[in-house]
DNA sequence: GGCTGCATGTAAGTCGTTACATGATTTA
DNA sequence: TAAATCATGTAACGACTTACATGCAGCC
């Protein structure tokens, strides 16, 4: 996974800039947007908001709106340096830009940087998992002899949703592509029902 | 990803049983089932291997058959005891299995279970993706007031492919179903073309 | 003769989780 | 008033990665 510190670093920020929060709300986004799997936990955030703090990227808000309901509870904002922080984190485009974690929090943010950079995130993203697929396919040529069926289905399972993957990038950068001229609004069309009716459970 | 030890474990085990084989060769066949994103490092490999060697769960070869090439490198076999902790911990169906790692790695080696056993694990994983999509549609549904272009096509994304996979061990549930009788063999239809010929980048 | 790939290992450090500790507030 | 949830934090521990160190073997 490899630094995921400056992954919670730049989902804070990120976050933050969408408005002044508390920890535990902070948290709970989180674990919302990079949730599908393992959940931050405190041990993680706080220490890591601590350090954010001495580091001026963030602040403590001095009065909290309501008047009523003075539970115990911090809330930051984030600061200039914070907001700077955040793109210079946000342009870096290099490698650990396009692993699973830090893809994720970069889209997620992605209205907050310009096309340049969007295409760079998403094409980078693109040939890493392309790589995969033929490192993984051409390693499969190699052994497939006496291969067990589980093992198998595994493997074509893996390489179809990977596949898929890449698809929906490619959809993605020609979308930005297809946006030319404005460089930081609309560049998704309506790929399918906004809120999914599926899933009944 | 908590308690990736034991994964390893479980795999190096799992994959002994295919056949004797030294640490280098070891962690390609790692790196290639559970590679869909970290490589497993030498760092991790060897103190691991070190650790099962002290738990008499493999021992080292004692001749290699090639009278030739006499590298250095060392050669393993699962001992007796190691084949029962291999049984033991795949017959081990709580969470923990149905994690990501966790599922795959058990998934590669199910030929080595009875149905009883898959059935479970496959099951379990589905009811744990089904509630993390559960959670996340009920809080999405409270907070999508003014949601973010890119934030709700990622989340539109993620359901969808967490969906695919909910709908992908069903497929496998009715097939193991479908397969009473001779409960080791023969439990997945072809799904598909056994080798994709897409993926041409 | 040098580069690349095979092969094994260790030490240090990072990152993050688990478990613990505490207490306020809302709801049944 | 008890239970659940909100809310913040720390200490200990574990797992894995990075970087380092070493050396053989095959190829150009």
């Amino acid at each position: 996974m490899a630094r995921r510190g400056e992954t919670i670093e730049l989902a804070v920020l990120g976050l933050l800039h969408e408005g002044p929060m508390h920890g535990y709300e902070l948290r709970k986004r989180l674990n919302l947007m990079l949730g599908w799997g393992r959940l931050l936990s405190y041990g993680s955030l706080y220490p890591a908001l601590k350090k954010m703090l001495r580091g001026n990227l963030i602040e403590e808000v001095a009065a909290p709106a309501g008047p009523v309901s003075r539970r115990q509870r911090i809330v930051y904002q984030v600061t200039d340096k914070g907001t700077e922080e955040f793109s210079r984190l946000m342009s870096e485009v290099g490698p650990a830009a396009w692993e699973d974690d830090n893809f994720d929090i970069r889209f997620r943010f992605f209205s907050s940087t310009d096309m340049e950079i969007r295409l760079r995130v998403l094409e980078g993203r693109r040939s890493r998992l392309q790589e995969r697929l033929d490192r993984v396919q051409r390693e499969l040529a190699m052994t497939q002899k006496e291969v067990d069926r589980y093992a198998a289905e595994l493997q074509r399972h893996g390489v179809e949703s990977v596949e898929r993957e890449v698809r929906w990038l490619s959809d993605l950068i020609n979308a930005e592509r297809g946006a030319q001229g404005h460089s930081v609004a609309k560049p998704i069309p309506p790929t399918q029902t906004p809120t999914s009716p599926s899933t009944s459970q």
